[in-house]
DNA sequence: ACAAGCGGGACTACCCGTTGTT
DNA sequence: AACAACGGGTAGTCCCGCTTGT
């Protein structure tokens, strides 16, 4: 099942043929259809694994942030930092994701796959909403902005990252996407402190 | 050739048949064959009109934004204006990137299309650079920034918010995402307003 | 597979197309397509076939022809008429060479199934090299002649005989010219027989 | 039409496609079939012309040898040998027969094609028949042979050696092949000569 | 639960011949 | 006389899912 999300990553999901699936798996047709009913349904369970997974991942770096810190605005730092450690631990490999793959694909799929992944971006954003609000809630930011588009910039660098990094082959990228995400946040929540003359904040 | 890449954003390369593309078109294939040497033929052709179309569009909006101001923040904010225009301009439609589609879909083409795609990407770097480059030093940003990456950022504001716009069905999503990327280079350069009282920045 | 063969012989291999032989066989493309991995591969195959056979049909007759006599003269003559009498029980048909239709269309053909024709013919030089040099030794010939080339007379009285056979559309050609090879072998081994006057030899 | 001719004997007819050899010449579709009804019509053309050459050719040499000598005998073995000249004369290629190779895809080709092939090989009989005849009439054989199957027997010899030049990659074989075939004709007809002693033919 | 083989259809590619134009 | 473009049909390949047997 690994095998077959990482051949869909790197060919689609209409460009992968299950005979190169269960063949990479050596298992036959037999047992793949006792246990699929269609190659759309394989579609659909990798997608919810890649979900489950997807959102666990959150969950999981998000606990350790909140262990690490109880200030709002640290919480989400270290969350982004933690994100970046992860896509450095898996080296020169440049992650994918399933749902961006789907959904350049998405009139092949069915209405219920499409869901589990609007359903998990969803996730996201209800699971990280609350905390950015406390976080502007906290820093009342210099502009004004909306959390959820701050949840949504958190994806968009995730998603955009992965397609630049792809395309320029540069591993790299991505966190460095990440870090300009965090710098962004920590600007916009750093409060203004100049007394008199034109000096500058240099944020860390 | 505008249908056929339609179809492939919205099935993907592999995914979308020829009979599909030629039904449509009312194309019988011996005319296709005579034009195209190969499916992957079309591909490449596709790839190239879209590199091509996407670089004149930002070339035609940064000549648009020199013309409507001289100074270098404001010609990048005035083009990233203009792109939420032609957004808007183009309604409920969600736009998507073949580029990013065929990255997906990367094992599927050979390394010439991928260059296609690799190259427009380093257009886009290479055209904008060096007009960061003069913002930041014509606005010393409050953090130390790569206009590279600042590329790279719009770049991924455009590829995620695609990506997610499609995964919420909304339309807008991206052009928000494109506001907080403004409203972020706007704080990134906007000198620090002087006030009285000690407020303290806390940096992590 | 015996039907693909017959095909191919009349059509050559690229003049048949596999839904010939497939309706002909009331095989469908499925099932065709899980034994062979392509139409190059049958070809292969058929000709892989043909060489088992071919090699099996001289080995049979040899040994046939060794038992019948221990003389090595007599032993390659009996061997030529198993083969006259071969050629006579099939009747009106004209027989025909896999190998040499192949060849007709070598560039076709990968290195591998070339490889298969020429063993094949290595083959017989082989197994029949040994018996005419001991057929030359014990009946030195009136003529020199290299062993081998004896070997590839008789090949060449195979291949040459069913070319012209189906020319003149003649059953019979190759008989004769089989008859026509036995008669060279028996005079040139034949000791030339000492009368006294210019006497004459006369072989039946 | 040398390039098709080539072409066809390298692949077969029907795997040759017009459009590999209209090609090959830089010669259009319309233009072809200015001259050609259909490809059919092209095969047709390519046999007689094959024929006229093939048999001037004969006619050629056969003169030669006629002028280099008047006796029947003399005559045949000289022809023999300059057909070994001018297969010498080519080189490293190994010649190939048209009309084999259309033999082998005779169910391609209309009658009125095969007929060319037939009459063809008729040609050589009906020019040589009574050639070997005077021949063996000026030098009775030892064994009773017919005319008409030592014409076959040369024709053979051409195809056999041909094809098996050609499996075995070797431009010598058929150069063994035909000096075999003449010290045949030799042997067969040089009367024994011996009073006595046992001593021995030797051919040359 | 799994394995092997098969069926039928779809897909890409190709190929011969034609058409309208120059 | 020649050419570019095209049409219609076919060839080979592949692929998903079903059937049958263990």
């Amino acid at each position: 099942m690994d095998a077959a999300e990482k051949m869909v990553l790197e060919r689609g999901f209409a460009g992968t043929a299950l005979d190169d699936i269960l063949g990479a798996l050596g298992v036959t047709k037999g047992a793949f259809f006792h246990h699929f009913r269609s190659k759309a349904d394989l579609g659909f369970a990798l997608a919810e694994r890649f979900a489950e997974r997807d959102i666990a991942h959150l969950k999981k770096n998000l606990a350790r942030a909140e262990r690490l810190s109880s200030d709002p605005l640290q919480q989400i730092l270290i969350l982004i930092g933690l994100f970046e450690e992860d896509i450095e631990a898996i080296g020169d490999m440049i992650p994918s994701c399933l749902f961006a793959s789907y959904l350049h694909e998405r009139e092949l799929f069915d209405a219920r796959t499409i869901d589990i992944i609007r359903d998990a971006f969803r996730n996201w954003r209800a699971t990280l909403e609350a905390r950015f609000a406390a976080m502007l809630e906290a820093y009342p930011p210099r502009t004004q902005v909306q959390p959820a588009d701050l949840v949504d910039m958190l994806l968009s660098t995730f998603e955009g990252g992965m397609i630049l990094g792809r395309a320029h082959n540069d591993p790299e990228l991505m966190r460095r996407q990440l870090r300009l995400y965090r710098s962004y946040l920590e600007m916009l929540c750093k409060p203004v402190v100049r007394i008199s003359a034109g000096s500058r904040a240099s944020a860390g």
